[in-house]
DNA sequence: AGTGAAATTTATCTAAC
DNA sequence: GTTAGATAAATTTCACT
């Protein structure tokens, strides 16, 4: 595991919040040469510290302004069923996070759909059609009070 | 509201993968000439289709690898509270995502920390000190199947 | 309207130290 | 780590459909 300076957590820190600042007000703020702040950044994407570079896209601006949190229970957890679910998540567009958790559900996933309609088919497809599944539960999200990515990254 | 046409759509697809190819490589992608990509950008930019252009950081390399999903419950769901409850979640860095939802539980978490007694230190600080909060239930997630924030975008 | 080509500005990358 | 010069990209200008 690679270690991180200060310098390299107070990048981390400006560029998950915004990854467009150029090299040069990067290193303004963290008191560094564009220079500098640029091999660090590379660094730190080839170790993959970074994981990826991505624009942030408004849900309601591209159709989807609903959006669902589903707990989903399993017939059984058994391996294999469990890994042929996590490969459905995994080619369901739909789904934009998916998490295998212990407690109440096995799973828990965050669903976008254009309308409440759009998200009744999603389910008889998804869910219905699933003989592994035996029940699920929708929330449906009425405010994303943070719907942010950022981590807390001390300096 | 901002209507998109196909073009758009495609580039939104593209830059919510990977924001950093340049114009000239988008262009090839969706038939476009780089010009023409770069202006189409900066007017979804502008318009607030693209939210954020981010880089998304490894919680494991920035020593946060547990995370876990929690249903809080509040005393009652009064606007008030729930107004108070929304803005501790907007100031407490430790949680990424907050939700307010219908059903089960009124809010949902998503909370990293550096393992579970930091965990365990954070829900004595943020919820047993709460007078509004009823009582919330802790799933710690396993593995993130689909952590990505992508949309499915149709060209 | 929106597009594309060339010129300009600006940022990034490579090489030194 | 820095500074300076080369390369490449983003931005502006302008002519075109």
């Amino acid at each position: 595991m690679t270690s991180l300076d200060s310098l390299d957590r107070r990048l981390l820190a400006a560029v998950q919040q915004d990854n467009r600042l150029t090299t040069a007000e990067l290193g303004q703020q963290v008191g560094l040469s564009a220079t500098a702040c640029q091999r660090r950044l590379k660094r730190l994407r080839d170790e993959g510290v970074i994981e990826a570079d991505i624009a942030v896209v408004s849900p309601k601006a591209v159709g989807r302004p609903v959006s669902m949190l589903v707990l989903v229970t399993l017939e059984r957890e058994r391996a294999d069923i469990v890994d042929r679910f996590k490969a459905s998540i995994r080619a369901t567009k739909e789904v934009m996070i998916g998490l295998y958790v212990t407690g109440d559900a096995d799973f828990v996933l965050y669903v976008t759909a254009s309308d409440m309609e759009d998200y009744e088919r999603f389910t008889r497809r998804f869910f219905y059609e699933n003989p592994d599944i035996k029940g699920f539960k929708t929330m449906v999200v009425m405010d994303r009070v943070k719907a942010g990515f950022a981590l807390p990254i001390e300096p």
